[in-house]
DNA sequence: TTCATATATTCGAATATTCGAATATATGAA
DNA sequence: TTCATATATTCGAATATTCGAATATATGAA
């Protein structure tokens, strides 16, 4: 019996699973944008948003570039912006 | 600044990241099947298997009938099984 | 150089998750 | 009733996550 292991799936979904998290991700959907701008979207502290930022950063889920002052984010792993899409949907299969 | 919260679906997202959670969506996405084939499928111990489905039942992803002796488990929110699909793509936006 | 601004990192306490071990519960058959 | 089978729950130790506080780093402007 192969046991297809969903080891890195699993760490992908944990780096999702968070409320700041996602709506980093869904802030980054529209566009690729500076810390400073998530944060103005956001109302979290600077150091708390850089640690999720960082989350997301180690497992590929986004990418960032500098711009002099800046560092500018954005979507690298378009699976995130489609699983955001998806929880939205909250489709049920059948009634509760 | 209104504060969209993804509190719920970071729920979800965090029940369903766990290698073998994500292993019981892809088996019950075949079909509704009772626990103990789903442990003949996966080589986790009884107990701890019984556990991961008590979190998938807790936050409504999956639901489950008795027939019998058997407990008969299928995917209740459809998003499982669609997120599972997406992460399944493992489609990157931009090369590394 | 010095300072302001933007961002990241480190630390540690509080809290949550994981899983094995032990045990409980429910059903069916004898 | 008693027992086997199927499944769930409880407990606790090990480990991981979260977040504020403090601090570090990098850039640009003066």
């Amino acid at each position: 019996m192969v046991d297809i292991d969903f080891e890195v799936e699993a760490q992908i979904l944990k780096a999702l699973a968070h409320p700041t998290r996602l709506r980093i991700i869904e802030i980054l959907q529209q566009e690729p944008i500076c810390v400073k701008h998530i944060g103005g979207l956001m109302d979290v502290p600077q150091a708390n948003l850089s640690q999720h930022l960082s989350i997301l950063r180690n497992c590929g889920i986004v990418s960032c570039s500098r711009d002099g002052n800046r560092i500018c984010y954005s979507i690298r792993d378009s699976r995130a912006a489609h699983i955001l899409a998806v929880l939205k949907n909250h489709a049920f299969d059948q009634s509760v």
